[in-house]
DNA sequence: ACCTGAACACCGTTCAAGT
DNA sequence: ACCTGAACACCGTTCAAGT
């Protein structure tokens, strides 16, 4: 019984959507932070009570990941080249581009279980680039492995994850391989070997490092 | 004015103290995961009410801290050696032990805000491991961030985080220097430039699979 | 000093009811 | 089809009261 407020009559204009909902959960989250995000403040945000979001997402959840895909969709995507560690070293950069400007997504990519649709076409593309760059299928699976933040170091790989989640899953059974045509290829090509995927990104490290500490120089070192 | 319980009974001989709490966390974590680590659950672990638990730790947030810093603090340390990579590749790989057996703490390590006692002394250890190998300041300092999985790929890095938190902030007063002397020392000779260093990983990164890709080798490959 | 019961201010989510 | 109000089953945490 109240008179139409500003909000409801933004909201006539502009009707609910997924998409809106996803895009003012971002907002919040970069405004107020993640913890700041809940069902009642997101309401708040589209100008609509916190029970009407259910219609458009299916559960908080969904948001938060929801959020994500969309933020990593508008990475840009580098096309494969010949001179494939520059190609790769522009998507790295492009992908921290992204999550430097929105960290709590970052850490909800890295935090959340299990992978998304976004996320596993960014690593698809990684690995476009590895194969078009000549590297064999053993080493563009695991150097896309050494490359994802959610392998690297401590945390545990997804693919030994108890839930695959339903992505995986459909690549595995091959319902979804047309949306992930490089792991696809890949897939059957390779043995998966999670010690010795860390263990080779360990010795990549090593290795670099060792021979920094020979000649003496630094990358990041930038006064001598 | 129930009978006491077998739980009570229990408690009577072993009085409830910080570390027992603490222990129970990492069981409950361990058991049912970290979702279903309640106060109230927390309290039903130790033979108390979930309100009794604030007298030995400050709050929910001080509880998952301070299972994770337990945890660390089990961590073998590897004494520095003339081999430092080897030396190194052993801390590494006992961190990655601990963490494969409990999961849900590498995910907290990674996600939660700011780094804690326990971790801080790992990388101290770590440092320690590269000054006694005859790395310089600059490169322990690189090496350190780069090893550290929660700087790798998106996430952002710990010293440029809003909240620094009380230990990091120790080290800068020099109220806690001496908890960590290798990060001590080394933290009045270098530049910090977190971008150089996110560049740095990636080049060692690029160069060793460069490498390998030239030479058809790859570590995880075992199978030809 | 340590523990408790009741209560408070929140959550995410449901469901029947409205338009 | 979309939105709402009230309610449910939880949270973490407080506080006065017990021993």
């Amino acid at each position: 019984v109240a008179p139409p407020t500003r909000s409801r009559i933004a909201r006539d204009r502009h009707p609910l959507t997924r998409e809106r909902v996803l895009r003012a959960a971002i907002a919040v989250a970069d405004a107020e932070g993640i913890d700041a995000l809940t069902m009642r403040r997101l309401g708040q945000a589209t100008g609509v009570e916190a029970m009407s979001l259910y219609h458009h997402v299916a559960n908080k959840e969904d948001v938060l990941g929801g959020a994500v895909d969309l933020l990593i969709d508008e990475i840009p995507a580098i096309a494969p080249r010949p001179d494939w560690q520059s190609a790769l070293r522009e998507q790295a950069m492009a992908g921290r581009a992204q999550f430097t400007l929105h960290p709590w997504a970052a850490q909800l990519l890295i935090a959340r279980t299990p992978p998304r649709r976004a996320y596993l076409q960014y690593l698809d593309r990684v690995t476009g680039i590895m194969l078009a760059g000549g590297c064999s299928y053993q080493l563009a699976h695991t150097a896309m492995h050494v490359l994802d933040t959610r392998v690297f170091g401590f945390s545990g790989e997804f693919v030994t994850m108890p839930d695959l989640g339903p992505e995986i899953a459909g690549i595995l059974d091959g319902s979804k391989a047309h949306l992930y045509p490089h792991i696809r290829e890949t897939l059957g090509e390779i043995v998966h070997d999670e010690d010795a995927e860390f263990a080779f990104a360990l010795d990549l490290l090593l290795e670099g490092l060792e021979s920094r500490r020979l000649s003496g120089a630094v990358a990041a070192d930038r006064s001598d």
